[in-house]
DNA sequence: TATCTACATGCAAACGTTTTCAGTACCATA
DNA sequence: TATGGTACTGAAAACGTTTGCATGTAGATA
């Protein structure tokens, strides 16, 4: 079985050039040579050394995306948004797992650059960017996803309103009647929790109810924090009451609402619950789970065509250029029956 | 920002060869000139080119992942278990989601192989295998997860004991004193359906249950099968009566359980129910549902495993030796409310 | 001191492509 | 027929590594 160009070459007498032509598709190569080689390439099944191309040519047609956890719906999406606008155009995804560590993240960094990709997606869980010099003094475009660090350049990246999102759905348990709402947020030395806890105290400052600071509750995202919140809240009820809570995760909520049900409460009537990232498309949690979502599948895209963009740039001037972007898209509120009236 | 070998050793008069034996901490070099290129390495934060590396090699340590949906928490388990497992040996993964198509499925094949991946893990959607001839006879490991095509010659694979976890369902079903079972299954022209159908048959027999054919219905593993069959079911309820029902995938369990609802029927009392592959860690599906459950993580271990010794095997004879395996291991029954007496 | 060994180093080829450059052959035009 | 242009082809360098081989040098031994 032939497996390189030489091969090919050798077989029919010609050059490896005419050969390499013919799988390039470049003109100036006669009719009947091209046919002659087709034959051939078909005969014994080429398929280009992609290896080899890359180091010609000083890209790989790879991207490299790095995430906290692929087994979040969240992020699964997003990938799966990416790979529908990437495959196309034949690029292939380099996809490694953090696993919410950033030493792990440290280190693919630079796996990932070792890979020489050709940019690079980033959920960040670190607060230690200095990984990223490699990238940005190399010219490699990077987006951030779902979190953005504070760097002191500019940076490309796709995420969501977050202040929208909590006041879309602060906004809509006030409007179901409830006044005393609380919240479990993230870190808000991370802009993701900051900004949501933002969104919540000026949903409430706007509806003239002051901001109860015993009400709010900072969780890591993770389930457990998201328990052990919620039954803080619920332990010191009797001096903080509160009717709703708003909590700002996924896993977060499912850990809240254990906490719920064990203390005998129930949902929407002692407390009306809006969680975030809930995706239970089937309606088989009861009751049904009022949520912010996320636009996954059109963030992926989005990423994706903002990377050929830059890629595009690279080519024609050397550089990337052009001002950095900051993508934010409309959240959206999901309403089921966990946030109704009593 | 020097970046190549060479860079490196014209800054310290020495030569290419000298700075990559450092690199790759080869023996046979001085101390003191070792000292002088980890200094300059370290200055000039060098990181080799994977690509050239893999050129000249003649392998890439990366492998290939073709599944059907990344989103299904049942394949993103078991890429975290293959990536724990690799990264530590610095391999990489690319990824793809051929998105349950045949087509997608064969052009990332191809593609996989351009980019010339050491070894090739496969969730195949597909009946027609041809294009796995160019990693056959190029000598590159494939391993076959959650579905095995047939094939005229040996193949590796790791997949659970998908008669016996059929067996455990209906046993179980039978136990909690369901005599009337149904089958909601796969294309029985695949393994994974053909197998699991055939558990369940053995499972009545053993219980000298007779067979009924109108209790079998055949989906396609999607949401909206599960939900059609489902309700054929119910519908000729009088003629076929059932009061128990197993379901051999996670998706097609949420909308047979969408359909059980819509006509008013409860689980467990009117119809007790095995699903398969339901994920619902924090239990807020009520009534929980009692479901076979595979063993993703421990899955991707082994598959990495198989790798790993696959590649060791090459690297010393030149050829994937080696008897192939099939790697089948034992599925678990986790009960709860759905399937409980009346 | 002469010889031998072991260590340390460098040279150059090779991996499979792409692409520039130069060259050849052919055809049309004047 | 001479001239020019066009279409096609091939040689060779380059991408950044690794590695076999040759060479050189220093220390040890006789």
């Amino acid at each position: 079985m032939a497996r390189t160009l030489k091969d090919i070459a050798s077989e029919l007498n010609v050059s490896v050039s005419t050969v390499s032509r013919v799988v390039n598709n470049c003109d100036n190569v006669h009719p009947k040579t091209r046919k002659r080689v087709l034959g051939a390439l078909k005969k014994y099944n080429y398929i280009p050394n992609q290896v080899a191309r890359s180091l010609k040519k000083n890209y790989t047609e790879t991207i490299g995306i790095i995430i906290p956890d692929i087994s979040e719906t969240f992020f699964a999406q997003i990938i799966k948004g990416i790979d529908e606008v990437l495959s196309n155009r034949n690029y292939s995804i380099i996809l490694m797992d953090s696993n919410e560590s950033p030493e792990k993240e440290e280190h693919y960094l630079k796996l990932m650059f070792q890979n020489r990709v050709d940019s690079l997606v980033l959920a960040t869980v670190s607060k230690e960017h200095s990984a990223l010099n490699m990238y940005i003094s190399n010219n490699i475009p990077v987006v951030f996803i779902d979190n953005i660090p504070n760097l002191d350049y500019d940076i490309d990246c796709v995420i969501i309103n977050n202040q929208k999102a909590s006041i879309m759905a602060v906004n809509h348990l006030i409007g179901n009647g409830r006044k005393d709402i609380a919240i479990i947020t993230g870190n808000p030395l991370e802009t993701t929790g900051y900004e949501r806890l933002e969104g919540y105290k000026r949903a409430l400052r706007q509806n003239n109810i002051p901001v109860n600071s015993n009400l709010i509750k900072y969780g890591n995202y993770k389930e457990d924090t998201g328990y052990s919140c919620m039954k803080e809240l619920i332990e010191h009820r009797a001096e903080n009451p509160f009717n709703g809570v708003y909590i700002i995760s996924e896993k977060m909520t499912y850990g809240a609402i254990k906490a719920i049900r064990e203390h005998g409460l129930t949902i929407p009537e002692d407390i009306a619950l809006v969680g975030f990232d809930i995706h239970d498309k089937s309606g088989l949690i009861t009751p049904g789970i009022t949520s912010i979502c996320q636009p996954e599948n059109d963030i992926g895209k989005i990423v994706a065509e903002l990377i050929i963009k830059r890629l595009k740039e690279k080519a024609k001037s050397g550089k990337v250029s052009g001002i950095r972007q900051r993508i934010i898209l409309d959240p959206i509120l999901e309403v089921k029956v966990s946030s109704q009236p009593e």
